[in-house]
DNA sequence: CTCTAGTTGCGAACGATTTGCAAAAAGGGT
DNA sequence: ACCCTTTTTGCAAATCGTTCGCAACTAGAG
Protein backbone atom coordinates (compact mmCIF):
# COMPACT_ATOMS: atom_id res chain seq x y z
CA UNK A 1 0.00 0.00 0.00
CA UNK A 2 2.62 2.51 -0.88
CA UNK A 3 0.40 4.58 -2.64
CA UNK A 4 -1.78 4.99 0.32
CA UNK A 5 1.39 6.27 2.30
CA UNK A 6 2.58 8.16 -0.64
CA UNK A 7 -0.88 10.24 -0.39
CA UNK A 8 -1.77 10.16 3.34
CA UNK A 9 2.45 12.10 3.73
CA UNK A 10 1.16 14.53 1.42
CA UNK A 11 -2.15 15.40 3.65
CA UNK A 12 -0.31 15.07 6.76
CA UNK A 13 2.28 17.58 4.97
CA UNK A 14 -0.42 20.22 4.50
CA UNK A 15 -1.53 19.37 8.06
CA UNK A 16 -4.68 18.15 6.88
CA UNK A 17 -6.40 14.50 7.78
CA UNK A 18 -6.11 11.69 5.86
CA UNK A 19 -9.21 10.59 4.78
CA UNK A 20 -10.66 7.79 2.43
CA UNK A 21 -12.01 10.08 0.20
CA UNK A 22 -8.83 12.53 0.37
CA UNK A 23 -6.86 9.86 -0.54
CA UNK A 24 -8.76 8.37 -3.45
CA UNK A 25 -8.91 11.85 -4.93
CA UNK A 26 -5.23 12.20 -4.96
CA UNK A 27 -4.28 8.76 -6.20
CA UNK A 28 -7.56 9.11 -9.43
CA UNK A 29 -4.87 12.32 -9.61
CA UNK A 30 -1.88 10.37 -9.45
CA UNK A 31 -2.76 8.19 -12.30
CA UNK A 32 -3.65 10.20 -15.57
CA UNK A 33 -2.82 14.05 -14.43
CA UNK A 34 -3.94 16.89 -16.87
CA UNK A 35 -6.21 19.56 -17.07
CA UNK A 36 -9.57 18.36 -15.03
CA UNK A 37 -12.76 19.73 -13.47
CA UNK A 38 -13.85 18.86 -10.34
CA UNK A 39 -16.72 16.86 -12.04
CA UNK A 40 -14.26 15.15 -14.57
CA UNK A 41 -12.26 13.99 -10.96
CA UNK A 42 -15.44 13.03 -9.57
CA UNK A 43 -16.38 11.01 -12.28
CA UNK A 44 -13.57 9.36 -11.83
CA UNK A 45 -13.64 8.14 -8.19
CA UNK A 46 -15.65 4.61 -7.89
CA UNK A 47 -19.48 5.68 -7.02
CA UNK A 48 -19.64 6.97 -3.56
CA UNK A 49 -16.15 7.92 -2.69
CA UNK A 50 -16.53 11.46 -2.29
CA UNK A 51 -19.79 14.03 -2.93
CA UNK A 52 -19.37 16.76 -5.68
CA UNK A 53 -19.25 19.68 -2.50
CA UNK A 54 -16.27 17.21 -0.90
CA UNK A 55 -14.29 17.25 -4.41
CA UNK A 56 -14.86 20.68 -4.94
CA UNK A 57 -13.70 21.40 -1.23
CA UNK A 58 -10.37 19.23 -1.60
CA UNK A 59 -9.50 21.09 -4.85
CA UNK A 60 -9.83 24.66 -2.81
CA UNK A 61 -7.15 22.68 -0.43
CA UNK A 62 -5.06 21.87 -2.97
CA UNK A 63 -5.25 25.15 -4.55
CA UNK A 64 -4.45 26.90 -1.33
CA UNK A 65 -1.47 24.74 -0.50
CA UNK A 66 -0.45 25.07 -3.98
CA UNK A 67 -0.40 21.70 -4.95
CA UNK A 68 -2.72 22.85 -7.76
CA UNK A 69 -3.04 25.62 -10.04
CA UNK A 70 -6.54 26.89 -11.20
CA UNK A 71 -7.52 27.53 -14.27
CA UNK A 72 -10.79 29.48 -15.23
CA UNK A 73 -12.12 29.02 -18.96
CA UNK A 74 -13.67 31.32 -20.66
CA UNK A 75 -17.06 30.02 -20.08
CA UNK A 76 -16.57 30.36 -16.09
CA UNK A 77 -16.11 26.65 -15.65
CA UNK A 78 -13.32 26.03 -13.10
CA UNK A 79 -10.19 23.64 -14.40
CA UNK A 80 -7.49 22.34 -12.19
CA UNK A 81 -3.87 20.83 -12.57
CA UNK A 82 -1.75 18.96 -10.02
CA UNK A 83 1.31 21.78 -9.40
CA UNK A 84 3.95 18.79 -8.89
CA UNK A 85 7.62 19.51 -10.22
CA UNK A 86 6.64 17.26 -13.62
CA UNK A 87 4.08 19.80 -14.25
CA UNK A 88 5.48 23.53 -13.85
CA UNK A 89 3.71 26.29 -14.77
CA UNK A 90 2.94 26.79 -18.38
CA UNK A 91 0.90 28.64 -21.08
CA UNK A 92 -2.48 27.19 -22.53
CA UNK A 93 -4.45 27.27 -25.13
CA UNK A 94 -8.23 27.62 -25.59
CA UNK A 95 -10.20 26.93 -28.54
CA UNK A 96 -13.20 29.79 -29.08
CA UNK A 97 -15.04 26.89 -31.19
CA UNK A 98 -15.33 23.88 -28.91
CA UNK A 99 -13.63 25.54 -25.32
CA UNK A 100 -11.43 22.76 -24.88
CA UNK A 101 -8.08 23.81 -23.41
CA UNK A 102 -4.62 22.39 -24.07
CA UNK A 103 -1.59 22.70 -22.00
CA UNK A 104 1.36 23.95 -24.10
CA UNK A 105 4.87 23.52 -23.22
CA UNK A 106 6.59 25.02 -20.21
CA UNK A 107 8.41 28.00 -21.47
CA UNK A 108 11.79 28.10 -21.35
CA UNK A 109 13.36 29.74 -18.40
CA UNK A 110 15.19 32.03 -20.74
CA UNK A 111 11.77 32.57 -22.60
CA UNK A 112 10.31 33.05 -19.21
CA UNK A 113 12.96 35.65 -18.25
CA UNK A 114 11.72 37.73 -21.73
CA UNK A 115 8.04 38.41 -20.07
CA UNK A 116 7.64 42.08 -19.42
CA UNK A 117 8.12 42.89 -15.81
CA UNK A 118 4.25 43.83 -14.09
CA UNK A 119 4.43 47.86 -13.53
CA UNK A 120 2.83 49.55 -10.75
CA UNK A 121 3.15 48.30 -6.91
CA UNK A 122 1.12 45.19 -7.34
CA UNK A 123 2.54 41.70 -6.00
CA UNK A 124 2.74 39.64 -8.62
CA UNK A 125 3.03 36.13 -7.87
CA UNK A 126 2.08 34.45 -10.73
CA UNK A 127 2.00 35.07 -14.54
CA UNK A 128 -1.07 32.94 -17.16
CA UNK A 129 -0.72 33.32 -20.76
CA UNK A 130 -3.80 32.08 -22.15
CA UNK A 131 -3.43 31.79 -26.20
CA UNK A 132 -6.87 31.70 -27.67
CA UNK A 133 -7.90 30.84 -31.31
CA UNK A 134 -9.40 27.49 -32.82
CA UNK A 135 -7.59 24.37 -32.53
CA UNK A 136 -6.27 22.12 -35.02
CA UNK A 137 -9.41 19.52 -34.42
CA UNK A 138 -11.51 21.99 -34.80
CA UNK A 139 -9.94 23.49 -37.99
CA UNK A 140 -9.90 19.72 -39.56
CA UNK A 141 -13.47 19.57 -39.08
CA UNK A 142 -14.25 23.23 -40.26
CA UNK A 143 -12.40 22.11 -43.52
CA UNK A 144 -13.88 19.16 -44.48
CA UNK A 145 -17.24 20.35 -43.86
CA UNK A 146 -16.46 23.16 -45.89
CA UNK A 147 -15.81 20.51 -48.62
CA UNK A 148 -19.40 19.04 -48.67
CA UNK B 1 -26.20 65.11 -31.66
CA UNK B 2 -22.60 64.33 -33.15
CA UNK B 3 -22.39 61.82 -30.06
CA UNK B 4 -25.51 59.72 -31.73
CA UNK B 5 -24.00 60.08 -35.21
CA UNK B 6 -21.40 58.51 -34.28
CA UNK B 7 -23.00 55.58 -32.29
CA UNK B 8 -25.62 55.02 -35.13
CA UNK B 9 -22.79 55.13 -37.52
CA UNK B 10 -21.15 52.43 -35.08
CA UNK B 11 -24.03 50.42 -35.15
CA UNK B 12 -24.42 50.30 -39.20
CA UNK B 13 -21.17 49.32 -39.91
CA UNK B 14 -21.51 46.37 -37.89
CA UNK B 15 -25.19 45.63 -40.12
CA UNK B 16 -27.41 45.85 -37.09
CA UNK B 17 -30.12 48.46 -36.21
CA UNK B 18 -29.65 51.38 -34.66
CA UNK B 19 -31.94 51.12 -31.48
CA UNK B 20 -31.76 53.88 -28.51
CA UNK B 21 -31.04 51.34 -25.84
CA UNK B 22 -27.80 50.51 -28.46
CA UNK B 23 -26.62 54.07 -28.73
CA UNK B 24 -27.38 54.86 -25.02
CA UNK B 25 -25.05 51.88 -24.19
CA UNK B 26 -22.18 52.89 -26.71
CA UNK B 27 -22.09 56.54 -25.14
CA UNK B 28 -22.33 55.16 -21.59
CA UNK B 29 -18.70 53.10 -22.86
CA UNK B 30 -17.56 56.18 -24.69
CA UNK B 31 -17.18 58.03 -21.55
CA UNK B 32 -15.42 56.34 -18.69
CA UNK B 33 -13.61 53.28 -20.03
CA UNK B 34 -11.65 51.13 -18.93
CA UNK B 35 -12.55 47.10 -17.10
CA UNK B 36 -16.70 47.03 -16.69
CA UNK B 37 -19.18 44.31 -16.22
CA UNK B 38 -22.96 43.87 -17.70
CA UNK B 39 -23.99 44.80 -14.41
CA UNK B 40 -22.19 47.57 -14.31
CA UNK B 41 -23.16 49.33 -17.71
CA UNK B 42 -26.54 48.68 -16.98
CA UNK B 43 -26.10 50.24 -13.72
CA UNK B 44 -24.46 53.39 -15.36
CA UNK B 45 -27.48 53.94 -17.57
CA UNK B 46 -30.42 56.15 -17.04
CA UNK B 47 -33.60 53.51 -15.76
CA UNK B 48 -35.32 52.01 -18.23
CA UNK B 49 -33.11 52.24 -20.70
CA UNK B 50 -32.14 48.95 -21.39
CA UNK B 51 -32.75 45.15 -19.37
CA UNK B 52 -29.52 43.31 -18.05
CA UNK B 53 -30.71 40.84 -20.87
CA UNK B 54 -30.25 43.42 -23.47
CA UNK B 55 -26.80 44.52 -22.04
CA UNK B 56 -25.62 41.13 -22.74
CA UNK B 57 -26.63 40.40 -25.80
CA UNK B 58 -25.63 43.44 -26.89
CA UNK B 59 -21.99 43.24 -25.43
CA UNK B 60 -21.82 39.76 -27.18
CA UNK B 61 -22.68 41.16 -30.05
CA UNK B 62 -19.62 43.53 -29.40
CA UNK B 63 -17.29 41.18 -28.57
CA UNK B 64 -18.48 39.08 -31.90
CA UNK B 65 -17.56 42.07 -33.82
CA UNK B 66 -14.08 42.63 -32.35
CA UNK B 67 -15.57 45.76 -31.03
CA UNK B 68 -14.76 44.86 -27.75
CA UNK B 69 -12.81 42.22 -25.76
CA UNK B 70 -14.01 40.20 -23.04
CA UNK B 71 -12.17 38.64 -19.84
CA UNK B 72 -13.20 36.56 -17.41
CA UNK B 73 -12.14 36.65 -13.95
CA UNK B 74 -10.97 34.03 -11.76
CA UNK B 75 -14.38 33.96 -9.87
CA UNK B 76 -16.51 33.67 -13.57
CA UNK B 77 -17.25 36.57 -13.70
CA UNK B 78 -17.25 38.77 -17.01
CA UNK B 79 -15.64 41.71 -17.81
CA UNK B 80 -15.29 43.82 -20.58
CA UNK B 81 -13.29 46.90 -22.07
CA UNK B 82 -13.91 47.81 -25.64
CA UNK B 83 -11.17 47.71 -28.15
CA UNK B 84 -10.52 50.73 -29.90
CA UNK B 85 -6.99 52.05 -31.43
CA UNK B 86 -6.96 53.89 -27.97
CA UNK B 87 -7.51 50.93 -26.34
CA UNK B 88 -4.78 47.89 -27.66
CA UNK B 89 -4.81 44.34 -25.76
CA UNK B 90 -2.72 44.77 -22.84
CA UNK B 91 -1.80 42.47 -19.91
CA UNK B 92 -4.06 42.99 -16.55
CA UNK B 93 -3.48 42.27 -12.87
CA UNK B 94 -5.78 40.52 -11.01
CA UNK B 95 -5.96 40.51 -6.89
CA UNK B 96 -6.55 37.51 -5.49
CA UNK B 97 -7.57 39.16 -2.31
CA UNK B 98 -10.04 41.22 -3.52
CA UNK B 99 -10.84 40.36 -7.29
CA UNK B 100 -10.07 43.69 -9.03
CA UNK B 101 -8.59 43.50 -12.23
CA UNK B 102 -6.21 46.26 -13.23
CA UNK B 103 -5.15 47.28 -17.22
CA UNK B 104 -1.34 46.72 -16.92
CA UNK B 105 0.44 49.12 -20.07
CA UNK B 106 0.10 47.66 -23.64
CA UNK B 107 3.07 45.85 -24.81
CA UNK B 108 5.50 47.76 -26.66
CA UNK B 109 6.22 45.95 -30.10
CA UNK B 110 9.06 44.56 -29.45
CA UNK B 111 8.20 43.19 -26.01
CA UNK B 112 5.46 41.29 -27.70
CA UNK B 113 7.51 40.19 -30.46
CA UNK B 114 9.52 37.87 -28.04
CA UNK B 115 6.61 36.20 -26.81
CA UNK B 116 7.20 32.68 -27.37
CA UNK B 117 5.33 30.78 -30.49
CA UNK B 118 2.27 29.08 -29.73
CA UNK B 119 3.35 25.19 -30.90
CA UNK B 120 0.62 22.46 -32.18
CA UNK B 121 -1.06 23.16 -35.25
CA UNK B 122 -3.17 25.90 -33.60
CA UNK B 123 -4.76 28.63 -35.03
CA UNK B 124 -3.73 31.59 -32.60
CA UNK B 125 -5.86 34.57 -32.78
CA UNK B 126 -4.62 36.46 -29.79
CA UNK B 127 -3.09 36.19 -26.49
CA UNK B 128 -4.43 37.00 -23.21
CA UNK B 129 -1.50 37.93 -20.09
CA UNK B 130 -3.00 37.98 -16.72
CA UNK B 131 -0.58 38.22 -13.64
CA UNK B 132 -1.28 37.45 -10.18
CA UNK B 133 -0.84 38.42 -7.10
CA UNK B 134 -1.55 40.81 -4.47
CA UNK B 135 -2.43 44.65 -5.22
CA UNK B 136 -0.68 47.06 -3.85
CA UNK B 137 -4.33 48.81 -1.96
CA UNK B 138 -4.56 44.99 -0.68
CA UNK B 139 -1.01 45.52 0.41
CA UNK B 140 -1.45 48.56 1.82
CA UNK B 141 -4.18 47.13 4.05
CA UNK B 142 -2.90 44.49 5.47
CA UNK B 143 0.07 46.23 6.27
CA UNK B 144 -2.20 48.60 8.28
CA UNK B 145 -4.02 45.57 9.45
CA UNK B 146 -0.67 43.83 11.07
CA UNK B 147 0.02 47.30 12.97
CA UNK B 148 -2.94 47.53 15.06
C1' DC C 1 -11.94 4.74 25.04
C1' DT C 2 -13.32 9.44 24.95
C1' DC C 3 -13.59 13.76 23.40
C1' DT C 4 -13.15 17.45 20.13
C1' DA C 5 -12.14 19.59 16.09
C1' DG C 6 -12.04 18.68 11.42
C1' DT C 7 -14.82 16.40 7.50
C1' DT C 8 -18.53 14.85 4.97
C1' DG C 9 -23.06 14.26 2.57
C1' DC C 10 -27.14 16.18 1.51
C1' DG C 11 -29.94 19.50 -0.24
C1' DA C 12 -30.83 24.09 -0.66
C1' DA C 13 -28.96 28.49 -2.03
C1' DC C 14 -26.43 31.38 -5.15
C1' DG C 15 -25.73 34.41 -8.77
C1' DA C 16 -24.07 35.60 -13.12
C1' DT C 17 -25.52 34.56 -17.57
C1' DT C 18 -28.77 32.67 -20.99
C1' DT C 19 -33.01 31.65 -23.11
C1' DG C 20 -38.05 31.40 -24.69
C1' DC C 21 -41.54 34.01 -26.13
C1' DA C 22 -44.83 37.50 -27.12
C1' DA C 23 -44.93 42.46 -27.63
C1' DA C 24 -42.53 46.52 -29.57
C1' DA C 25 -39.63 49.01 -32.75
C1' DA C 26 -36.62 49.62 -36.95
C1' DG C 27 -36.27 50.61 -41.52
C1' DG C 28 -36.83 49.06 -46.50
C1' DG C 29 -40.17 49.21 -50.05
C1' DT C 30 -44.25 51.48 -51.85
C1' DA D 1 -46.62 58.59 -44.36
C1' DC D 2 -47.84 53.64 -44.14
C1' DC D 3 -47.13 48.53 -44.31
C1' DC D 4 -44.79 44.59 -43.62
C1' DT D 5 -41.02 41.79 -42.42
C1' DT D 6 -37.28 41.14 -39.48
C1' DT D 7 -34.78 42.38 -35.67
C1' DT D 8 -34.75 43.68 -31.01
C1' DT D 9 -36.49 43.97 -26.42
C1' DG D 10 -38.39 43.12 -21.73
C1' DC D 11 -39.79 39.91 -18.64
C1' DA D 12 -39.56 35.90 -16.23
C1' DA D 13 -38.03 31.50 -15.92
C1' DA D 14 -34.33 28.32 -16.60
C1' DT D 15 -29.36 27.02 -16.40
C1' DC D 16 -25.63 25.19 -14.17
C1' DG D 17 -21.27 25.16 -12.03
C1' DT D 18 -20.08 26.22 -7.56
C1' DT D 19 -20.83 27.29 -2.66
C1' DC D 20 -23.04 27.03 1.79
C1' DG D 21 -25.53 25.47 6.11
C1' DC D 22 -25.93 22.07 9.12
C1' DA D 23 -26.40 17.75 11.37
C1' DA D 24 -24.11 13.33 11.29
C1' DC D 25 -19.75 11.28 11.13
C1' DT D 26 -14.65 10.37 11.65
C1' DA D 27 -9.69 10.97 12.57
C1' DG D 28 -6.56 11.08 15.82
C1' DA D 29 -4.65 13.27 20.19
C1' DG D 30 -4.64 12.29 24.98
Amino acid sequence: MEKFCEAASVLKSIGIRVTQARVLMLEALHSGCGLFTAQALHGKLPGGTADLATVYRFLALLVREKLAREITGTDGVLYYEMACSHNPSHPHFECRKCGRIYCLPAFQPEERMRFPACPHGHGVESVSVVYRGTCSACRATAEKERKE
